[in-house]
DNA sequence: GTCGTTGTCTTGAATCATTCAGGTTAAGCG
DNA sequence: CGCTTAACCTGAATGATTCAAGACAACGAC
């Protein structure tokens, strides 16, 4: 089982997705992939970092069509700007650390998709789930 | 089971908890706990509704203070303001929905404290868990 | 290869929730 | 009945995100 499941590659993904190839997104889109739950100030200066200058709207906008296409995941800790990852399509979960906001994946080990269904849907149709846990991470928890 | 487990009254919780009794915080506790996940603009007005005038600030800090107290839990799904409750101590979980926000609560059914623990904590002093349910409610998924 | 459509990118301003600052009031203990 | 300090007030600032409107360029059609 592959990490992720990335076809062809980035610039056929976009094509597939609806979505114009341009230096820009691709750039993006490998650097969502190449970081960990980075923020949109990261990308940004990482893209920067690359191709010279891009414009904060141009990433939050691709960062919105990559979302509405399943090709990252946005999350958004309480408290702390939105943050985006790669990894997309598996259930997999979140470590935030209440001190110093580091996330950390963690899989859902409850079966295949486990948590993926409340008890009671209480008549919603239920598309997501969205587990977060807190706590202290192993640098921050020294001091207590 | 009591819902959530009030003690003699608002006034000694609050006392209690190490928190002065005052008319604007004991409606800003009594509004929580008679809402349903209110923001705090909510709170705020229906606050004014009984008092005359309270301020923003006094309500953020009430709030803050709260839930530092455990009084009242913080929710805060992705792309809305926070939310509090009055509910808090058991572990429960939210539905929420992607049209018009509202949030339902679901009791966790997969034994007493379910969802609790992460698969592998990752060297993490795990403390909360975080679980929202994304989707449509009754009302909103008609025109689906 | 050229053209046209429209998705993408740019600059600049605006919005919204929340927090910070400093000073005033009043809860509750001695 | 005072004192200490939590609570509250007004007013301003911050920070993430979005809106607006025009310029540019990807890519399918011709």
């Amino acid at each position: 089982m592959k990490d992720t499941d990335h076809p062809p590659n980035p610039a056929s993904e976009l094509r597939s997705a609806g979505l114009r190839v341009t230096a820009a997104r691709l750039a993006i889109l490998e650097t969502v992939r190449g970081g960990n739950h980075l923020d949109v100030e990261t990308v940004t200066s990482r893209v920067r970092g690359r191709l010279g200058h891009v414009s904060f709207q141009a990433v939050y906008e691709a960062l919105h069509a990559f979302t509405a296409a399943g090709l990252v995941r946005r999350i958004e800790p309480a408290g702390s700007p939105a943050r985006f990852e790669g990894r997309v399509g598996d259930n997999h979960h979140h470590l935030v650390c209440r001190v110093c906001g580091r996330v950390t994946d963690v899989n859902c080990t409850v079966g295949e998709a486990p948590c993926l269904e409340p008890a009671d849907d209480a008549g919603y149709l239920v598309d997501e789930a969205d587990v977060t846990f807190w706590g202290f991470c192993p640098d921050c928890r020294q001091g207590s």
